[in-house]
DNA sequence: GTCTATAACCGGATAGAC
DNA sequence: GTCTATCCGGTTATAGAC
């Protein structure tokens, strides 16, 4: 397969078509949803040339990882202020992920089609891909700092797999908040503070001498879990 | 909207069209896989207009509908002598889901476009939307007999809801699966043995008195979650 | 009212000239 | 790096046959 053109571009005129063409296309999206949105659209609003359209972005979907990495950045800027000054781990962790919805929020209508997408093995754009990589390792560090840097002990044994464990559980919250049509997302919200109190309250079982043996079958599994990423064959 | 088609069509040779269409088509997914496969094709090799096949599907992703119900009824069938001899839980857990995944293996491929369709809430193929409800309720009902059927003794509340964590638990699995690409799906089969063990064992945790607190808040955030297939707006 | 066929339409994607 | 012209396949409109 080719590079992703994305990394190819050179000149200054090229950035300023590219930025032109992702911000026109995210707006109408926002506006008129990703269905709705033609390629022909995006190009004729950002006064480019449909081929030249995809000269930039190798297909409409490309479009979203691009709307991947932007709203991640986000995300992190948006988390900063708390992972400073907050020490507990529950506040963190539910700070984090109540963050990371409100950052989506804007693209609700619009992060249906993203996870159709996403759910495909064959697309890069699937959470779990190569091409996904930097952001996904970037997530989960995020997740890692949200319990390194809390007052709360963790097994070392549990600590490797746990920012992964958690990165998984963010994707889940995410799922749900898509279906969501609550007013206000408060079924989302209601989700998120009673997950966050169960994987605290989980955490501090885990941390239990006496559940060790659980403790390690479930590490084992994450770990099987994890190695899939990693095994593409084709 | 207009009623699904499917359940208008009266005659006996309109019956025989249908089933010759659906039989072209999923044998064409096997072999081809659900991208190459043009309705065309379909339409073509099945003897019938390209407009005709649209009279008994709305739409090719239709198709996948009818094969959800199709693959259904098959584990049903696969899964029947299992259930009626075994009275432990943790091989008719793992017999049930196994069973799944052998049902699904020839479909392998096509599976990846499947979910992907699945996982977009405004599909009707959407495994929690109103056209999925049958199938849905049968396949729940399936995983609770598994548990009832069983010597286990499960809490009351428990039980309410663990066929619906079950079933969810094993939409996890397929997912897994279509991403795996390890010879055999080893590694499905070895995900399989290890979170069946995980599960039999939260459950005879969760029956313990002393875990009440962490049994109840986890029933709650099922019964949260459960409610959000009921609660569509638009 | 049930079914079949033909001819478009529409939008994602590509080829190739400049 | 940008354009125009074209392909291709899902989908729809519509006319009519049984």
């Amino acid at each position: 397969m080719t590079k992703a053109r994305t990394g190819l571009i050179k000149t200054d005129k090229g950035q300023q078509t590219r930025s032109a063409i992702l911000e026109t296309a995210l707006e109408t999206f926002r506006e008129h949803g990703y269905e709705r949105t033609t390629m022909r659209t995006i190009a004729e609003r950002a006064g480019v040339a449909l081929g030249n359209a995809y000269y930039y972005f190798h297909s409409k979907e490309h479009l979203i990882q691009a709307f991947y990495g932007r709203t991640h950045a986000e995300h992190l800027a948006a988390c900063a202020a708390l992972l400073e000054k907050e020490r507990d781990l529950k506040p963190r962790l539910l700070g984090v992920i109540r963050t990371k919805i409100a950052t989506l929020e804007p693209y609700h209508q619009f992060a249906g089609k993203l996870f159709k997408t996403a759910a495909d093995p064959h697309s890069p754009l699937n959470p779990f891909s190569d091409e996904s990589d930097p952001v996904r390792k970037e997530s989960i560090e995020l997740f890692g700092e949200v319990v390194s840097g809390s007052k709360t002990k963790v097994p070392k044994d549990l600590m490797a797999e746990l920012p992964y464990m958690i990165w998984l559980y963010h994707l889940g919250i995410i799922l749900f908040w898509i279906h969501d049509r609550s007013p206000r997302r408060a079924r989302t919200h209601r989700l998120i503070e009673r997950s966050g109190d169960i994987i605290v309250k989980l955490i501090g079982i885990a941390s239990n001498p006496l559940m060790s043996p659980l403790r390690k079958s479930a590490i084992r599994l994450i770990v099987e879990l994890r190695q899939d990423v990693s095994a593409r064959a084709d």
